[in-house]
DNA sequence: AATCCGTGGAC
DNA sequence: TGTCCACGGAT
């Protein structure tokens, strides 16, 4: 899909005269302040997996104790899944503890800016390394997560997506300049505007403009909802609620106050769970090497040294 | 109960 | 190649 170079630029003008209020607000989000590009690393890994709301009351104490990569490169995965502790997804704060390592190892502690360097970091995928090119260096690129996503779906091209189609059409988008600017206008349109569930149409600046497909199509919520089924919308999840998913996340609570016996893992698994669903979960978090076997039948998070 | 979220591995 | 699923937990 082509946008022709006048709707382009009209989408440009609506939606920044749009933000220039709305971001007012966003703006006091304490990453929305750094262009220091292991602050916009670490806090769009955060923002992966996490509403910003619950990144915020964490990120600050992240980084005060890891101002820098190497900082963080020579801390334990123990330390940095401690300060990890209540973001959920313990996994990305350990590929994030590897990627400083390699930044160190191989980047001579800088965060690279060219795409396919990122994107060679471990937990480092197409949204995070555009986010850093964009966000820190202001270099060109266009983001396209859940947000931004949904907007292209409903409001550009009207219909699903692909990944590809979806990502040339973000590419497409970026303005010569204002590349930080843009991502994020688009992504505070898709958050606070054009929500998944329940958009406010009435208040959009596309739709005011004529300029939503959605909308210019079916009355506001008529139709099938464009976004359903296209790339890099999330859809529905699985029941959290007594998942291996909940365990593995009381596991590594548990072992951030210190070493663990698998009586204590049983306990934390409650009546109601199989053992070889326990076991299983055992096994998946020491082969992801998110917990340490030591002697004694006991369990730690890696790097910790106990005498 | 459903919602909010990108990456990586299996197919 | 594209699609599916696992992955945390507060609200």
């Amino acid at each position: 899909m082509v946008l022709d170079a006048s709707r382009r630029a009209r989408l440009h003008e609506v939606l920044f005269r749009w933000w220039k209020d709305a971001r007012l607000e966003r703006d006091r989000l304490p990453w929305r302040s750094t262009r220091d590009p292991w602050q916009v690393l670490v806090s769009e890994t955060m923002l992966t997996q996490t509403q910003a709301e619950r990144v915020a009351s964490r990120y600050p104490a992240f980084i005060q104790e890891f101002p820098t990569v190497s900082s963080c490169a020579g801390a334990t995965s123990a330390a940095v899944l401690r300060a990890w502790s209540g973001l959920g997804y313990n996994r990305r704060g350990m590929t994030l503890h590897q990627s400083a390592r390699r930044i160190v190892a191989e980047h001579n502690g800088h965060i690279p800016a060219e795409l396919e360097s990122l994107l060679d970091l471990p937990g480092v995928g197409p949204y995070t390394a555009r986010a850093v090119r964009a966000f820190a260096f202001e270099q060109p690129a266009a983001v396209v997560d859940t947000n931004i996503g949904r907007v292209l779906a409903r409001a550009v091209a009207g219909r699903p997506l692909t990944r590809r189609e979806a990502q040339e059409l973000a590419d497409n988008l970026v303005p010569d300049n204002a590349i930080r600017d843009w991502n994020l206008a688009l992504m505070d349109l898709g958050s606070l505007v054009c929500r998944s569930k329940s958009p406010t149409c009435g208040r959009c600046p596309l739709g005011q403009a004529g300029e939503c497909a959605w909308r210019q199509r079916d009355a506001p919520g008529g139709g099938v909802d464009p976004c359903r089924g296209s790339a890099a919308v999330s859809g529905s999840q699985a029941r959290f609620e007594g998942s291996a998913r909940q365990l593995r996340g009381r596991i590594v609570r548990a072992a951030c106050e210190g070493p663990i016996a698998r009586s204590r893992i049983i306990e934390l698994a409650g009546a109601s769970r199989a053992a070889a669903a326990i076991e299983q979960v055992l096994t998946d978090l020491l082969a992801e090497g998110l917990l340490l076997e030591q002697p004694g039948d006991l369990f730690c998070l890696p790097g910790e040294v106990f005498s």
